[in-house]
DNA sequence: TTGTAAGCGTTATCAG
DNA sequence: CTGATAACGCTTACAA
């Protein structure tokens, strides 16, 4: 014998009204001019029965869900995780539920989430866009069926268009110069970059970014060197250390600037596998400035995101255009954090010799 | 212009049937005789309508949401991430998808959590119960609410009652004894543990386990101490710290256990901040064994939870109650899993002195 | 072979 | 002040 679920019409029958009288009272509509008496007999038999609104239901007859989805390339980086959460907190203080789907940072499983989040009706969707190109399309798809997008993406190349959707933008250039500039100071000369790409993801722009970058200071093209790994730790791990390992020791980098703190750690680690030291062989640098990053060994030198304030940012965004979502102020809107480095103790001047 | 999203009726009128029709014939039912013209117009009408059917309609319809909640107790814990991978991708194979809710180690929250799933109208949720008292009396009401409810726990004490719901059970007893025992072999005589506990949740047995396993191994009760932190790394790391600073040498554990990897890390970082070499001055084994551990500067040694087959277990539990929902065979299920000490580079033997 | 009508749990509109 | 009735998008008897 089940207990199913209070509904809205068997407490209205215990309490002797119509369910729409129901709704109106325990909704506190003001048009309610029910009886003192009714409402609180309504309240009453509403906690008796522990009755909650199916939010189903609810989201199928207003249209809104109360639902957020978020698209997180990888579950494992706490990167994501740190973002996630605080995202959550800001939305939920709004009434918004978020609804995580996780891509594992594979370009093709990315649209099946995203779909599987419409699919699920939710309100609206924030996603980490790394590929615009392979992006663009199905964000689009996400418009079209009338919901509202944020995207978490760089800022636009120079000279491209702008983004058809609105987005929080997150601009590495400062952060890497700083990195950059403080490790040529400390005489650093060789550098290595090691960047983790989802499946399927192109390099895009970057190598040249870094290419560009070491030029303007002096460092031929021969001592930038750019690894590509997946997101995986162990292969993270894996490409820095073959790499360590095929070469001869004057092509091993002084400096390596991993894109993100994940990468740092399976670098570190290989390094030291191979019988380096960090700092004082090679200095570390990551992106994203994880907690994890101050409770290792060496307090992990990185180039900071803001991510509670890029989090709010977006949950600001999203909750503004669902408010005004009708009048719909059409244009476009965008807001941009920067990145800094953050020198903590992986990064030291490179030994004489 | 709003583009909405296709509805059923959409493609039913654009192909020229009823929407009834439409719908037999999209979902392959055998007793549709439509036409093999009509078949294919209507598909071809889906297709270009790119119409997707409501989730939320067909839940409400059929009362089944093809979702499963899960009470995440910690989003920033790889292990929990871990095991949310793994049980989402063996869900989704069977087509469900799996939503989180972060209950951020709260014990109150995580009623709050539950019942929004539970609006949400999931089939069923999967449970992390570090608190057996206390979360007992919710969980019954998700059992009330019809769903199927499995948790995750360790085995009920031994004369304690059988557990009213459906559980997938872990028992850390081999993996402490293994690793105590590899560590008495070692030498070690001074043991901590560091256990996280969640805001609201007793330390239940712990202690006491703790206690007998090493009395039995003739370390003495004042040789066994027995710190608790909260699930913030920074909290792990302080509580650590502030013990080593404010006790004697000969006060100072020379073997720590902590309860999960993560505590692992922040009490490594505190015995280096204190002087102390891992594990040279203090050996260190964590719990869980989250990939991460294998990445550290020194391998952590390990308790290993065996994740994955945890998750399918659960994925399957899950599966078949709501395959068999109606004719409920009533007995309740539980699987047990076994935990086993990894011993890697965080535990050698006592300095001899 | 196809169409009509009811219902899942809500809320909104409009009479009583 | 309260109560039918319709609608949200879908499936499923059942009738044509």
């Amino acid at each position: 014998m089940f207990i199913m679920r209070a509904r809205l019409k068997d407490v209205a029958a215990k309490a002797g009204v119509a369910p729409n009288t129901a709704s109106t009272i325990l909704n506190r509509k003001p048009n309610s001019w029910a009886s003192e008496e009714t409402r609180e007999r309504v309240f009453k038999v509403a906690e008796e029965l522990n009755y909650r609104p199916s939010r189903t239901a609810l989201g199928l007859r207003t249209g809104s869900f109360k639902a957020i989805g978020l698209v997180v390339p990888d579950l494992h980086n706490p990167f994501y995780t740190a973002f996630s959460d605080c995202l959550e907190r800001a939305l939920r203080k709004f009434g918004y539920d978020l609804i995580l789907e996780h891509s594992r940072e594979d370009m093709d499983y990315q649209s099946k989430c995203l779909l599987s989040l419409l699919d699920r009706q939710i309100d609206a969707v924030a996603y980490f866009v790394n590929d615009l190109d392979k992006h663009l399309d199905f964000l689009a798809k996400a418009k079209e069926a009338d919901k509202t997008v944020v995207a978490l993406t760089g800022p636009p190349p120079k000279g491209a268009p702008h983004l058809p959707f609105d987005s929080i933008q997150i601009d590495f250039t400062s952060g890497f110069i700083e990195a950059v500039d403080h490790l040529i100071e400390l005489g650093h000369q060789r550098f290595a970059f090691l960047s983790a790409l989802s499946k399927g993801q192109s390099a895009d722009g970057r190598p040249e970014m870094f290419n560009q970058l070491l030029q303007a200071r002096g460092v031929t093209e021969e001592n930038n060197i750019y690894l590509t790994c997946s997101h995986e730790l162990e292969d993270m791990h894996r490409v820095f250390k073959e790499y360590l390992e095929s070469q001869p020791p004057q092509r091993h980098p002084t400096a390596l600037i991993a894109l993100n703190d994940l990468a740092a750690i399976g670098a570190m680690r290989a390094a030291a596998d191979c019988g380096f030291s960090v700092p004082g062989d090679i200095s570390v640098v990551g992106v994203d400035d994880i907690p994890l990053g101050c409770f290792l060994p060496q307090r992990l030198s990185t180039i900071r995101q803001p991510i509670k304030d890029m989090a709010e940012a977006t949950a600001m965004m999203l909750l503004n255009r669902l408010r005004s979502s009708s009048e719909s102020s059409t244009a476009v809107q965008s807001k941009c954090f920067n990145t800094q480095f953050v020198c903590r103790e992986t990064t030291s001047a490179v030994s004489s010799g």
